[in-house]
DNA sequence: TCTGGTATCAACCAAATAGTTAAACCAAAT
DNA sequence: ATTTGGTTTAACTATTTGGTTGATACCAGA
């Protein structure tokens, strides 16, 4: 094994351990000491290959949006017509949400501190998440498919609510030990969660079929 | 002015900085001193009045929360119909979130820590925000004006979406300058953006009108 | 086996920061 | 005017924490 692939190994350690303290304590929460135990790494590892605090945190921002900016285009690219293309949307915006636990918890986070720590390159990738749903209810409107909405509200209703669900999964929990209140999703047959989010996402945009 | 007057109006400044401190920079990211120093107040007045930082910050949970289910709850009383009642929920929420700035950051960042630092109280009153929108579907299922829909996806997704919109604003903002992006909603004639995203809700949830 | 560069480490440091304390202050009641 | 209670303050402290450094381990090629 040469000294490059060592390398990778140790910047992927620290990245993943990154990721879960960033992501469980944010920015500022997360230590640098605390992260570098996770990686099983000497701090100063960290230093070396990476740089300081801010530099780690802005390779994580990079990871996370472009991993999920990637997933998404590359299911949007053999779909045919804007029906399907925005029920996968949702799907894989969703399903990327529950298997990147990081995702949801550090873009909020970075959103929340106004962005400020987000290099206009990685800001620039984060569009295109709003640009897809763009395209894809545009020619639907055009096709006569779709009704009039505007995209970004579109784009903030799915990924606002796909990531909102996940965030309150604690507080859900909680309240359902500590005071017996259930909040959950009935799952219908089909599709569980994710199904039913596309359900009422294409309700909302579907011009009504006569009857 | 009495003492208890003088004390609250303390209180009143320092909570009111701590919230924009909180909102701004989260938990860890605020610091103490700022928080005084916004407020004209010494550090130690924050103490002797309120306590450690972590019981402001319980203190700015309880303001924030209370308030915002305090406003949608008195705003459904007075109507009648499901209908009704949806569109009043989700503009309540929409003006709540448009003119306390620092909810949805605060809300945000204690759902992605995992409400740890959310008191058991506190947590109950916020689970009245999905109560809520469980009784209005619900009702309007059984009158038959809605379709069957899981309450609680409705509810993350006019909750996200609004916070997500708001949220993104500064990105959105930096791409339009940097990158002459622009992402904005098309505001129609009639409500602007609260109204759309009540149509897009109600598209999704009204049962079909037979033509 | 030696050597040179790369990677890792333990120990250290300076700055920042939450929290404390004892003194000063103020306003109302006597 | 004096006292008394609550309120505010400047100055201080203990600790945490991001970041550094110089020594050490590793490993590929000569």
């Amino acid at each position: 094994m040469g000294t490059a692939d060592r390398s990778r190994e140790t910047i992927d350690r620290i990245t993943r351990a990154a990721i879960e303290m960033f992501s469980e304590k944010g920015f500022d929460g997360a230590r640098i000491d605390a992260i570098a135990r996770l990686a099983g790494v000497n701090k100063a590892t960290i230093y070396y290959h990476i740089g300081d605090k801010e530099a780690l945190y802005r390779l994580v921002l990079r990871i996370v949006i472009t991993d999920t900016v990637a997933q998404i285009e590359s299911a949007l690219a053999s779909l045919a017509t804007p029906q399907e293309k925005l029920r996968a949307y949702v799907r894989i915006f969703a399903r990327s949400a529950a298997n990147n636990p990081g995702m949801a918890p550090i873009m909020m986070r970075e959103l929340a501190s106004g962005s400020k720590k987000l290099p206009a390159e990685i800001a620039l990738i984060y569009g295109r998440t709003i640009d897809l749903v763009t395209e894809i209810l545009e020619e639907g409107m055009k096709k006569g498919v779709f009704v009039r909405v505007s995209p970004l509200l579109i784009y903030v209703m799915v990924a606002g609510g796909v990531v909102l669900y996940h965030l309150t999964d604690p507080v859900r929990a909680r309240l359902a030990v500590e005071a017996g209140r259930h909040y959950e999703v009935e799952e219908s047959e089909d599709g569980g969660i994710i199904g039913e989010i596309e359900k009422i996402i294409m309700n909302a945009v579907m011009k009504p079929q006569k009857l």
